[in-house]
DNA sequence: CCGACTTTGTGCAGGTGTTCACAAGCGTCT
DNA sequence: AGACGCTTGTGAACACCTGCACAAAGTCGG
Protein backbone atom coordinates (compact mmCIF):
# COMPACT_ATOMS: atom_id res chain seq x y z
CA UNK A 1 0.00 0.00 0.00
CA UNK A 2 1.99 2.83 1.45
CA UNK A 3 -0.50 5.24 0.71
CA UNK A 4 1.73 8.45 2.05
CA UNK A 5 5.36 7.54 1.86
CA UNK A 6 6.37 9.99 -0.43
CA UNK A 7 10.02 9.82 -0.49
CA UNK A 8 12.35 6.80 0.41
CA UNK A 9 16.15 6.25 1.36
CA UNK A 10 16.46 2.67 0.41
CA UNK A 11 15.66 1.58 -3.15
CA UNK A 12 12.84 -0.88 -3.56
CA UNK A 13 15.36 -3.67 -3.95
CA UNK A 14 17.98 -2.96 -1.96
CA UNK A 15 16.20 -3.05 1.64
CA UNK A 16 18.91 -5.10 3.84
CA UNK A 17 16.20 -7.84 5.08
CA UNK A 18 12.84 -6.79 2.79
CA UNK A 19 10.27 -6.36 5.04
CA UNK A 20 7.44 -4.86 2.30
CA UNK A 21 5.52 -2.27 3.40
CA UNK A 22 2.33 -3.68 3.87
CA UNK A 23 3.92 -5.63 6.70
CA UNK A 24 5.22 -2.83 8.36
CA UNK A 25 1.93 -0.81 8.42
CA UNK A 26 0.43 -4.17 10.00
CA UNK A 27 3.31 -4.60 12.92
CA UNK A 28 2.01 -2.34 15.21
CA UNK A 29 -1.64 -3.66 15.26
CA UNK A 30 -0.08 -7.27 15.81
CA UNK A 31 2.20 -5.91 18.54
CA UNK A 32 -1.13 -4.02 20.15
CA UNK A 33 -3.00 -7.17 20.20
CA UNK A 34 -0.28 -9.33 21.88
CA UNK A 35 -0.14 -6.74 24.44
CA UNK A 36 -4.04 -7.32 24.86
CA UNK A 37 -2.91 -11.36 24.95
CA UNK A 38 -0.12 -10.56 27.42
CA UNK A 39 -2.44 -8.09 29.57
CA UNK A 40 -4.75 -11.34 30.14
CA UNK A 41 -2.19 -13.97 31.15
CA UNK A 42 -2.22 -15.47 27.69
CA UNK A 43 1.47 -17.09 27.05
CA UNK A 44 0.66 -18.40 23.53
CA UNK A 45 -1.36 -17.89 20.99
CA UNK A 46 -2.17 -19.32 17.05
CA UNK A 47 -2.20 -17.37 14.36
CA UNK A 48 -5.70 -17.84 13.70
CA UNK A 49 -6.50 -16.16 17.62
CA UNK A 50 -3.91 -13.37 16.74
CA UNK A 51 -5.27 -13.05 13.49
CA UNK A 52 -8.84 -11.83 14.84
CA UNK A 53 -7.80 -9.82 17.41
CA UNK A 54 -5.77 -7.79 15.18
CA UNK A 55 -8.53 -7.87 12.63
CA UNK A 56 -6.79 -9.34 9.48
CA UNK A 57 -6.30 -13.30 7.75
CA UNK A 58 -4.47 -15.58 9.41
CA UNK A 59 -2.57 -16.47 6.79
CA UNK A 60 -1.89 -13.06 5.83
CA UNK A 61 -0.41 -12.48 9.62
CA UNK A 62 1.44 -16.11 9.63
CA UNK A 63 3.30 -14.25 5.81
CA UNK A 64 3.85 -10.98 7.21
CA UNK A 65 5.31 -12.55 10.98
CA UNK A 66 7.70 -14.99 8.56
CA UNK A 67 9.34 -11.77 7.27
CA UNK A 68 10.62 -11.12 10.37
CA UNK A 69 11.37 -14.80 11.12
CA UNK A 70 10.36 -18.11 12.43
CA UNK A 71 9.30 -17.48 15.39
CA UNK A 72 6.46 -19.42 15.79
CA UNK A 73 6.26 -23.43 16.73
CA UNK A 74 4.31 -25.45 14.31
CA UNK A 75 1.88 -27.64 16.31
CA UNK A 76 1.53 -25.05 19.13
CA UNK A 77 1.80 -21.34 18.29
CA UNK A 78 3.49 -18.22 19.06
CA UNK A 79 4.95 -17.45 22.49
CA UNK A 80 3.15 -14.16 23.65
CA UNK A 81 6.37 -12.35 25.47
CA UNK A 82 8.74 -13.42 22.56
CA UNK A 83 6.86 -12.14 19.12
CA UNK A 84 6.07 -8.73 21.25
CA UNK A 85 10.11 -8.78 21.46
CA UNK A 86 10.86 -8.88 18.28
CA UNK A 87 8.51 -7.03 17.08
CA UNK A 88 9.19 -4.34 19.21
CA UNK A 89 12.44 -4.57 18.25
CA UNK A 90 11.73 -4.82 14.59
CA UNK A 91 9.44 -1.60 14.67
CA UNK A 92 11.97 0.18 16.65
CA UNK A 93 10.06 0.53 19.89
CA UNK A 94 12.87 -0.59 22.18
CA UNK A 95 14.65 2.52 21.37
CA UNK A 96 13.71 6.01 22.57
CA UNK A 97 12.57 8.18 19.94
CA UNK A 98 12.05 11.92 20.91
CA UNK A 99 9.28 13.66 18.77
CA UNK A 100 9.01 17.25 18.15
CA UNK A 101 5.18 18.76 17.52
CA UNK A 102 4.91 21.31 15.70
CA UNK A 103 1.52 23.69 16.03
CA UNK A 104 -0.24 23.43 19.12
CA UNK A 105 -4.02 23.93 18.32
CA UNK A 106 -6.74 21.92 18.36
CA UNK A 107 -5.05 18.71 16.83
CA UNK A 108 -1.83 19.73 18.94
CA UNK A 109 -3.34 19.95 21.69
CA UNK A 110 -4.78 16.40 21.52
CA UNK A 111 -1.51 14.65 20.30
CA UNK A 112 0.71 16.81 23.26
CA UNK A 113 -2.23 15.10 25.19
CA UNK A 114 -2.02 11.39 24.11
CA UNK A 115 -1.28 8.83 25.68
CA UNK A 116 -0.60 6.02 23.30
CA UNK A 117 2.52 7.83 22.49
CA UNK A 118 4.59 7.88 25.60
CA UNK A 119 3.92 4.12 26.05
CA UNK A 120 5.14 3.07 22.80
CA UNK A 121 8.59 4.46 23.48
CA UNK A 122 7.77 8.12 22.01
CA UNK A 123 8.89 11.11 24.03
CA UNK A 124 7.52 14.73 23.41
CA UNK A 125 10.66 16.32 23.64
CA UNK A 126 9.08 19.60 22.86
CA UNK A 127 6.06 21.72 21.25
CA UNK A 128 6.53 24.44 19.27
CA UNK A 129 3.72 26.69 17.79
CA UNK A 130 4.41 30.01 15.53
CA UNK A 131 1.83 31.88 17.51
CA UNK A 132 4.13 34.04 20.48
CA UNK A 133 0.67 34.44 22.44
CA UNK A 134 1.10 30.63 23.13
CA UNK A 135 4.63 30.49 24.37
CA UNK A 136 4.29 29.97 27.69
CA UNK A 137 1.34 28.07 28.00
CA UNK A 138 2.03 24.54 29.18
CA UNK A 139 0.32 21.53 27.73
CA UNK A 140 0.75 18.20 29.51
CA UNK A 141 3.37 19.42 31.55
CA UNK A 142 5.69 21.11 28.24
CA UNK A 143 5.76 24.25 27.77
CA UNK A 144 4.79 25.86 24.26
CA UNK A 145 8.11 26.93 22.96
CA UNK A 146 8.14 29.47 20.00
CA UNK A 147 9.12 28.35 16.40
CA UNK A 148 12.61 30.03 16.66
CA UNK A 149 13.48 27.62 18.91
CA UNK A 150 12.85 24.76 16.45
CA UNK A 151 16.10 24.02 15.37
CA UNK A 152 17.93 24.48 18.67
CA UNK A 153 15.61 21.42 20.40
CA UNK A 154 16.15 19.36 17.51
CA UNK A 155 19.71 19.74 17.91
CA UNK A 156 20.17 19.36 21.27
CA UNK A 157 17.71 16.59 21.93
CA UNK A 158 18.33 15.02 19.05
CA UNK A 159 15.09 14.69 17.55
CA UNK A 160 14.70 12.90 14.31
CA UNK A 161 10.88 12.48 14.27
CA UNK A 162 8.56 15.76 13.63
CA UNK A 163 5.28 15.79 13.69
CA UNK A 164 3.32 18.40 11.43
CA UNK A 165 -0.32 19.90 13.10
CA UNK A 166 -0.42 23.50 11.61
CA UNK A 167 -2.35 24.77 8.46
CA UNK A 168 -1.88 24.22 5.36
CA UNK A 169 -0.54 27.41 4.91
CA UNK A 170 2.20 27.00 7.24
CA UNK A 171 3.16 22.87 6.76
CA UNK A 172 5.75 23.62 4.08
CA UNK A 173 7.77 26.32 5.16
CA UNK A 174 7.73 23.93 8.73
CA UNK A 175 8.46 21.26 7.35
CA UNK A 176 11.61 22.69 5.31
CA UNK A 177 12.84 24.06 8.82
CA UNK A 178 12.33 20.75 10.49
CA UNK A 179 14.47 18.58 7.98
CA UNK A 180 17.20 21.71 7.11
CA UNK A 181 18.03 21.33 11.59
CA UNK A 182 18.18 17.52 10.66
CA UNK A 183 14.74 15.54 11.12
CA UNK A 184 14.52 13.04 8.67
CA UNK A 185 10.73 11.57 9.44
CA UNK A 186 7.20 13.72 9.46
CA UNK A 187 4.29 12.99 10.16
CA UNK A 188 1.91 15.30 8.30
CA UNK A 189 -1.88 16.40 9.47
CA UNK A 190 -1.75 19.24 7.20
CA UNK A 191 -4.09 18.98 4.19
CA UNK A 192 -0.96 19.70 1.80
CA UNK A 193 1.30 16.98 0.02
CA UNK A 194 4.92 17.66 1.68
CA UNK A 195 7.91 18.20 -0.59
CA UNK A 196 10.79 16.91 0.85
CA UNK A 197 14.26 15.85 -0.03
CA UNK A 198 15.10 12.07 -0.77
CA UNK A 199 16.13 10.11 2.55
CA UNK A 200 13.54 12.02 4.56
CA UNK A 201 10.05 9.88 5.42
CA UNK A 202 6.74 11.46 5.20
CA UNK A 203 3.42 9.98 6.54
CA UNK A 204 0.26 11.66 6.25
CA UNK A 205 -2.87 11.93 8.39
CA UNK A 206 -5.85 13.67 6.66
CA UNK A 207 -8.86 13.67 8.79
CA UNK A 208 -11.21 15.15 6.32
CA UNK A 209 -10.50 12.35 3.36
CA UNK A 210 -10.93 9.79 5.86
CA UNK A 211 -14.82 11.19 5.98
CA UNK A 212 -14.86 11.95 2.46
CA UNK A 213 -14.00 7.97 1.44
CA UNK A 214 -16.94 6.81 3.98
CA UNK A 215 -19.39 9.53 2.06
CA UNK A 216 -18.37 8.04 -1.03
CA UNK A 217 -19.53 4.11 0.06
CA UNK A 218 -21.90 5.84 1.90
CA UNK A 219 -23.35 7.45 -0.97
CA UNK A 220 -22.74 4.28 -3.23
CA UNK A 221 -24.88 2.33 -0.59
CA UNK A 222 -27.99 4.28 -0.56
CA UNK A 223 -28.21 4.86 -4.49
CA UNK A 224 -27.94 1.43 -4.74
CA UNK A 225 -30.47 0.17 -2.41
CA UNK A 226 -33.92 1.80 -3.54
CA UNK A 227 -35.51 -1.39 -2.33
CA UNK A 228 -36.95 -0.34 0.94
CA UNK A 229 -40.39 0.05 -0.92
CA UNK A 230 -42.32 0.60 -4.19
CA UNK A 231 -41.18 2.46 -7.08
CA UNK A 232 -39.23 -0.19 -8.49
CA UNK A 233 -38.61 0.59 -11.84
CA UNK B 1 -4.91 -2.02 -0.64
CA UNK B 2 -8.03 -0.82 1.56
CA UNK B 3 -6.18 -0.57 4.47
CA UNK B 4 -9.09 -0.56 6.93
CA UNK B 5 -12.27 -0.91 5.46
CA UNK B 6 -12.97 -4.34 7.39
CA UNK B 7 -16.78 -4.76 5.18
CA UNK B 8 -18.02 -3.62 2.15
CA UNK B 9 -21.65 -3.69 1.00
CA UNK B 10 -20.84 -4.52 -2.40
CA UNK B 11 -18.71 -7.68 -4.02
CA UNK B 12 -15.39 -6.86 -5.88
CA UNK B 13 -16.26 -6.95 -8.98
CA UNK B 14 -20.12 -6.55 -8.83
CA UNK B 15 -19.60 -2.60 -8.55
CA UNK B 16 -22.16 -0.89 -10.44
CA UNK B 17 -19.51 1.47 -12.16
CA UNK B 18 -15.94 0.44 -10.96
CA UNK B 19 -14.41 2.80 -9.33
CA UNK B 20 -10.85 1.57 -7.51
CA UNK B 21 -10.36 2.17 -4.14
CA UNK B 22 -7.33 3.31 -4.55
CA UNK B 23 -8.78 5.86 -6.68
CA UNK B 24 -11.14 6.92 -4.19
CA UNK B 25 -8.41 6.99 -1.76
CA UNK B 26 -7.15 9.90 -3.68
CA UNK B 27 -10.29 11.49 -4.76
CA UNK B 28 -10.15 13.81 -1.85
CA UNK B 29 -6.60 15.06 -2.86
CA UNK B 30 -7.45 16.14 -6.46
CA UNK B 31 -10.42 17.92 -5.18
CA UNK B 32 -8.52 19.85 -2.62
CA UNK B 33 -5.93 20.67 -5.50
CA UNK B 34 -8.74 21.82 -7.13
CA UNK B 35 -9.90 23.76 -5.17
CA UNK B 36 -6.52 25.68 -4.53
CA UNK B 37 -6.43 26.18 -7.98
CA UNK B 38 -9.70 27.69 -8.48
CA UNK B 39 -8.67 30.19 -5.39
CA UNK B 40 -5.97 31.59 -7.13
CA UNK B 41 -8.26 32.04 -9.90
CA UNK B 42 -6.61 29.41 -12.51
CA UNK B 43 -9.47 28.03 -14.82
CA UNK B 44 -7.74 25.21 -16.33
CA UNK B 45 -4.85 22.85 -15.42
CA UNK B 46 -2.76 19.98 -16.83
CA UNK B 47 -2.87 16.88 -15.74
CA UNK B 48 0.65 17.62 -15.01
CA UNK B 49 0.37 20.42 -12.62
CA UNK B 50 -2.73 18.99 -11.17
CA UNK B 51 -0.50 15.98 -10.32
CA UNK B 52 2.42 18.19 -9.01
CA UNK B 53 0.17 19.69 -6.61
CA UNK B 54 -1.89 17.11 -5.14
CA UNK B 55 1.71 15.38 -4.79
CA UNK B 56 1.11 11.53 -7.34
CA UNK B 57 2.47 10.77 -10.83
CA UNK B 58 0.38 12.09 -13.62
CA UNK B 59 0.03 8.98 -15.07
CA UNK B 60 -1.90 7.91 -12.49
CA UNK B 61 -4.06 10.98 -11.81
CA UNK B 62 -5.21 10.74 -15.80
CA UNK B 63 -5.80 7.11 -15.15
CA UNK B 64 -7.99 7.92 -11.88
CA UNK B 65 -9.58 10.46 -13.45
CA UNK B 66 -10.52 8.83 -16.33
CA UNK B 67 -12.42 6.28 -14.24
CA UNK B 68 -14.97 8.84 -13.50
CA UNK B 69 -15.83 9.50 -17.09
CA UNK B 70 -14.00 11.68 -20.24
CA UNK B 71 -14.26 15.40 -18.32
CA UNK B 72 -10.51 16.54 -20.21
CA UNK B 73 -9.75 18.09 -23.20
CA UNK B 74 -7.04 16.67 -25.14
CA UNK B 75 -4.51 19.55 -26.19
CA UNK B 76 -5.68 21.40 -23.23
CA UNK B 77 -6.40 19.98 -19.87
CA UNK B 78 -9.50 19.64 -16.94
CA UNK B 79 -11.43 22.60 -16.68
CA UNK B 80 -11.69 23.30 -13.23
CA UNK B 81 -14.85 23.91 -12.01
CA UNK B 82 -15.77 21.47 -13.97
CA UNK B 83 -14.22 18.75 -12.98
CA UNK B 84 -14.07 19.61 -8.64
CA UNK B 85 -17.79 19.43 -9.25
CA UNK B 86 -17.86 15.79 -10.83
CA UNK B 87 -15.24 14.96 -8.09
CA UNK B 88 -17.76 16.68 -5.59
CA UNK B 89 -20.63 14.99 -7.04
CA UNK B 90 -18.34 11.28 -7.03
CA UNK B 91 -17.45 11.63 -3.53
CA UNK B 92 -21.02 12.87 -2.50
CA UNK B 93 -19.92 16.11 -1.39
CA UNK B 94 -22.75 18.00 -2.91
CA UNK B 95 -24.77 16.05 -0.24
CA UNK B 96 -25.47 17.18 3.63
CA UNK B 97 -23.91 14.56 5.77
CA UNK B 98 -24.57 15.11 9.59
CA UNK B 99 -21.98 13.16 11.64
CA UNK B 100 -21.91 12.28 15.25
CA UNK B 101 -18.44 12.14 16.87
CA UNK B 102 -18.87 10.08 20.40
CA UNK B 103 -16.42 10.64 23.07
CA UNK B 104 -15.21 13.85 23.59
CA UNK B 105 -11.53 13.86 25.21
CA UNK B 106 -9.34 15.52 23.84
CA UNK B 107 -9.05 13.65 20.18
CA UNK B 108 -13.06 14.45 20.39
CA UNK B 109 -12.01 18.53 21.18
CA UNK B 110 -9.88 18.57 18.51
CA UNK B 111 -12.29 16.84 15.67
CA UNK B 112 -15.53 18.88 16.81
CA UNK B 113 -13.45 22.04 16.53
CA UNK B 114 -11.68 20.81 13.24
CA UNK B 115 -12.83 23.39 10.24
CA UNK B 116 -12.02 20.79 7.50
CA UNK B 117 -14.88 18.95 8.19
CA UNK B 118 -17.49 21.47 8.13
CA UNK B 119 -16.39 23.32 4.50
CA UNK B 120 -16.44 19.44 2.94
CA UNK B 121 -20.51 18.97 3.35
CA UNK B 122 -20.26 17.35 6.78
CA UNK B 123 -22.07 18.36 9.67
CA UNK B 124 -21.56 18.17 13.07
CA UNK B 125 -24.75 16.50 14.27
CA UNK B 126 -24.08 16.01 18.02
CA UNK B 127 -21.31 15.32 20.19
CA UNK B 128 -21.53 12.03 22.82
CA UNK B 129 -19.85 11.50 25.65
CA UNK B 130 -20.50 8.34 28.49
CA UNK B 131 -19.07 10.24 31.02
CA UNK B 132 -22.05 12.73 33.01
CA UNK B 133 -19.41 15.09 34.10
CA UNK B 134 -19.12 16.23 30.38
CA UNK B 135 -22.72 16.45 28.95
CA UNK B 136 -23.75 20.13 29.44
CA UNK B 137 -20.18 21.44 28.24
CA UNK B 138 -19.98 23.75 24.95
CA UNK B 139 -17.70 22.36 22.77
CA UNK B 140 -17.34 24.72 19.32
CA UNK B 141 -21.36 25.68 19.99
CA UNK B 142 -22.37 22.52 20.58
CA UNK B 143 -23.61 20.62 23.65
CA UNK B 144 -21.82 17.22 24.93
CA UNK B 145 -25.12 14.87 25.21
CA UNK B 146 -25.47 12.15 27.36
CA UNK B 147 -24.70 8.32 25.49
CA UNK B 148 -28.03 7.42 26.55
CA UNK B 149 -29.32 10.33 23.77
CA UNK B 150 -27.44 8.44 20.81
CA UNK B 151 -30.31 6.32 19.63
CA UNK B 152 -32.57 9.27 19.30
CA UNK B 153 -29.94 11.56 17.73
CA UNK B 154 -29.09 9.06 14.82
CA UNK B 155 -33.09 8.74 13.97
CA UNK B 156 -33.87 12.33 14.45
CA UNK B 157 -30.69 13.64 12.18
CA UNK B 158 -30.17 10.81 9.92
CA UNK B 159 -27.12 10.26 10.80
CA UNK B 160 -25.04 7.43 8.97
CA UNK B 161 -21.68 8.25 9.42
CA UNK B 162 -20.16 7.87 13.09
CA UNK B 163 -16.90 8.28 14.69
CA UNK B 164 -15.35 6.90 17.62
CA UNK B 165 -12.58 8.64 19.55
CA UNK B 166 -13.71 6.49 22.71
CA UNK B 167 -10.85 5.29 24.54
CA UNK B 168 -10.04 1.50 23.34
CA UNK B 169 -12.05 -0.32 25.83
CA UNK B 170 -15.34 1.72 25.41
CA UNK B 171 -14.80 1.10 21.30
CA UNK B 172 -16.83 -1.42 20.77
CA UNK B 173 -19.95 -1.19 22.47
CA UNK B 174 -20.09 2.20 21.33
CA UNK B 175 -19.94 0.84 17.63
CA UNK B 176 -22.48 -1.63 18.14
CA UNK B 177 -25.16 0.89 19.24
CA UNK B 178 -23.94 3.32 16.20
CA UNK B 179 -24.59 0.44 13.84
CA UNK B 180 -27.95 -0.72 15.95
CA UNK B 181 -29.38 2.83 15.62
CA UNK B 182 -28.82 2.59 11.94
CA UNK B 183 -25.19 4.13 11.32
CA UNK B 184 -23.62 2.85 8.59
CA UNK B 185 -20.09 3.92 8.00
CA UNK B 186 -17.85 4.15 11.08
CA UNK B 187 -14.58 6.04 11.45
CA UNK B 188 -12.93 4.77 14.33
CA UNK B 189 -9.62 6.72 16.12
CA UNK B 190 -9.75 4.04 18.81
CA UNK B 191 -6.73 1.52 18.79
CA UNK B 192 -8.98 -1.68 18.21
CA UNK B 193 -9.99 -3.06 15.02
CA UNK B 194 -14.56 -2.92 15.49
CA UNK B 195 -16.32 -5.94 14.66
CA UNK B 196 -19.00 -4.80 12.21
CA UNK B 197 -22.07 -6.73 10.09
CA UNK B 198 -21.93 -7.02 6.70
CA UNK B 199 -22.91 -3.48 4.48
CA UNK B 200 -20.97 -1.56 7.46
CA UNK B 201 -17.54 0.30 6.35
CA UNK B 202 -15.29 1.17 9.16
CA UNK B 203 -12.25 3.09 8.00
CA UNK B 204 -9.45 3.77 11.14
CA UNK B 205 -6.61 5.82 11.87
CA UNK B 206 -4.49 4.96 14.48
CA UNK B 207 -1.81 7.84 15.11
CA UNK B 208 0.78 5.57 17.52
CA UNK B 209 0.65 3.72 14.43
CA UNK B 210 1.83 6.36 12.13
CA UNK B 211 4.60 6.95 14.55
CA UNK B 212 5.87 3.04 14.60
CA UNK B 213 5.70 3.19 11.41
CA UNK B 214 8.50 5.90 10.63
CA UNK B 215 10.36 4.73 13.92
CA UNK B 216 10.69 1.31 11.90
CA UNK B 217 12.18 3.37 8.72
CA UNK B 218 14.23 5.61 11.16
CA UNK B 219 15.66 2.64 12.40
CA UNK B 220 16.80 1.12 9.32
CA UNK B 221 18.13 4.45 8.23
CA UNK B 222 20.13 4.60 11.19
CA UNK B 223 21.57 1.18 11.19
CA UNK B 224 22.25 0.90 7.36
CA UNK B 225 24.63 4.51 7.45
CA UNK B 226 27.26 3.49 9.53
CA UNK B 227 29.16 5.92 6.80
CA UNK B 228 29.74 8.81 8.66
CA UNK B 229 33.47 8.11 9.31
CA UNK B 230 35.65 5.00 9.70
CA UNK B 231 34.68 1.51 10.68
CA UNK B 232 33.89 0.42 6.58
CA UNK B 233 34.53 -3.17 7.68
C1' DC C 1 -8.16 23.86 -44.89
C1' DC C 2 -3.99 21.84 -43.30
C1' DG C 3 -0.11 20.78 -40.52
C1' DA C 4 2.28 21.16 -36.17
C1' DC C 5 1.85 20.97 -31.39
C1' DT C 6 -0.15 19.77 -27.00
C1' DT C 7 -2.45 16.87 -23.82
C1' DT C 8 -5.64 13.26 -22.73
C1' DG C 9 -6.93 8.47 -22.34
C1' DT C 10 -5.26 3.75 -22.37
C1' DG C 11 -2.90 -0.85 -23.70
C1' DC C 12 0.60 -3.24 -21.69
C1' DA C 13 4.30 -4.87 -18.83
C1' DG C 14 6.12 -5.21 -14.32
C1' DG C 15 5.59 -5.30 -9.47
C1' DT C 16 3.22 -5.72 -5.06
C1' DG C 17 -0.13 -7.64 -2.11
C1' DT C 18 -3.59 -11.26 -0.94
C1' DT C 19 -5.43 -15.74 -0.51
C1' DC C 20 -5.65 -20.67 -0.90
C1' DA C 21 -4.00 -24.98 -0.02
C1' DC C 22 -0.71 -28.05 1.57
C1' DA C 23 3.76 -30.06 2.93
C1' DA C 24 6.88 -29.82 6.83
C1' DG C 25 7.49 -29.95 11.57
C1' DC C 26 6.32 -30.21 16.47
C1' DG C 27 4.05 -32.14 20.51
C1' DT C 28 1.28 -35.75 22.53
C1' DC C 29 -0.71 -40.05 23.48
C1' DT C 30 -0.56 -44.87 23.33
C1' DA D 1 8.98 -45.91 19.18
C1' DG D 2 5.36 -44.81 16.21
C1' DA D 3 1.09 -42.84 14.80
C1' DC D 4 -1.86 -38.92 15.02
C1' DG D 5 -3.49 -34.26 15.28
C1' DC D 6 -2.49 -29.57 15.17
C1' DT D 7 -0.18 -25.34 13.49
C1' DT D 8 3.34 -23.01 11.04
C1' DG D 9 5.66 -21.54 6.93
C1' DT D 10 5.42 -21.13 2.00
C1' DG D 11 4.68 -22.20 -3.10
C1' DA D 12 1.56 -20.82 -6.49
C1' DA D 13 -2.35 -18.55 -8.52
C1' DC D 14 -4.82 -14.56 -8.62
C1' DA D 15 -6.12 -9.72 -8.24
C1' DC D 16 -4.84 -5.18 -7.98
C1' DC D 17 -1.99 -1.16 -8.61
C1' DT D 18 1.59 1.55 -10.92
C1' DG D 19 4.11 3.70 -14.56
C1' DC D 20 5.65 3.85 -19.29
C1' DA D 21 4.87 4.94 -23.79
C1' DC D 22 2.00 6.05 -27.45
C1' DA D 23 -2.13 6.57 -30.35
C1' DA D 24 -6.22 9.45 -30.47
C1' DA D 25 -8.07 13.84 -30.42
C1' DG D 26 -8.26 18.33 -29.65
C1' DT D 27 -6.30 23.46 -30.37
C1' DC D 28 -3.80 27.00 -32.76
C1' DG D 29 -1.33 29.45 -36.42
C1' DG D 30 -0.89 30.26 -41.20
Amino acid sequence: MSPVSSSRAERKGARQRGISDATVARLPAYHRALTGFLDRGVTTVSSEELATAAGVNSAKLRKDLSQLGSYGTRGVGYDVDYLIYQIARELGLTQDWPVVIVGIGNLGHALANYGGFASRGFRIAALVDANPGLAGETVNGLEVQPIGALERIVADDGVCIGVVATPAAAAQGVCDRLVAAGVTSVLNFAPVPLQVPPGVDVRKVDLASELQILAFHEQRKQTATPQPKGLAG
